[in-house]
DNA sequence: ACTTCTGGTTAACGATCGTTAACCAGAAGG
DNA sequence: CCTTCTGGTTAACGATCGTTAACCAGAAGT
């Protein structure tokens, strides 16, 4: 069964990250999983299904997990606490996914593009009902708009500089926390 | 003269951002330009030059802006905000710019990577400098990767925009100096 | 034991890409 | 008036890409 589907789903990943969709070729892709070119076939109808299978996982796992630690939290700021270090956990563990999220979703065709943004627009969602528990103050876009840039502070990991994982999920924790909630620091 | 040249430039940023830089050939942006095909390359040596013209043209920008910015400041706390004031500013005029800096350099060559990479450096440092004078507690690594997840936050605009500019540029403001400053909100 | 299914292989096709070549209209300069 | 330079054109080349076709070894099913 689909261990080698789950194999070239990571392999591809890895590589879509490091040179951008249109930048590997399926026999890069079937080469780096030892078996070669159109063998991925046999596992997904097209180069792009591949793409697709990547996204939609990647963004099925964020609002699952996402969803399940706010259920389990106690209140909504340990909600947002959660959704915090789960972020922060999934983008420190699987930063070529990070990547390709927020990247490659141009190369998809329109049906999957539609898919993986309701299954984004639901993760964020998650996030958006537990910041305005805390801030009633927002309204909806505006919350979306300040949860979209929270993700881009947390998901800038993957490019950034060299300091030991757990300063840096120290320091992001922080930062999303400080930007999420914080009253204005400036006067 | 270069008229042309920076219409190419222009254009060829906006196609790479929605495309990708293997995903546009240069039939497309010599056509988007009113020209065709391999009228490119009486301006520039190959296609790669024209990704690094652009790239460094928008990194050299941000830093020359942003130092000049924190040089008329007249503390470090005007700085950093007009600095803050500066990026958003060039994110919401030129998205398409913001996103092919983060997005193509890996596709570069070695050395046009090089060259861009140590300009970003540079910017990076200018806010670096700003920074660590307001929060003498950050070593030089935590200050980088502080200003780096920083500027993920600011350069998520261009995949967020549902809300005006006037109150994105609100949003954001308020967000990176709590990100940036603010005393932990956790405790 | 025979058939079917699964997951590979190599070869080949048509399309498209970046790039070069050959050519040319018009402005600039002497 | 002749030459040179500039910035275009179209045609063509070789490489590479995604995809399909044809084939095949081995496991599984009956």
């Amino acid at each position: 069964m689909s261990d080698r589907r789950q194999q070239i789903i990571d392999t591809a990943s890895d590589l879509f990250a490091s040179h951008g969709f249109h930048g590997v070729s399926v026999h890069d892709i079937g080469g780096a999983c030892g078996i070669s070119g159109p063998a991925l076939y046999k596992h997904f109808p097209s180069k792009q299904a591949l793409l697709a299978a990547t996204l939609t996982e990647i963004s099925q796992t964020l609002f699952d997990e996402g969803q399940r630690r706010v259920a389990e939290a106690a209140g909504p700021a340990e909600a947002l606490e959660a959704l915090i270090e789960w972020h922060i956990d999934f983008a420190l563990s699987h930063p070529s996914r990070i990547v390709v999220q927020d990247r490659e979703w141009p190369n998809l065709d329109s049906e999957a593009r539609a898919a993986t943004r309701t299954t984004q627009l639901a993760y964020i969602d998650v996030w958006v009902g537990v910041l305005r528990a805390l801030r009633p103050d927002l309204d909806q876009p505006t919350a979306r708009a300040t949860v979209q840039a929270g993700f881009g502070l947390l998901n800038s990991t993957p490019h950034s500089a060299r300091i030991s994982p757990t300063a840096m999920r120290e320091v992001l924790g922080r930062m999303a926390a400080n930007a999420l909630l914080g009253a204005d620091v400036r006067a």
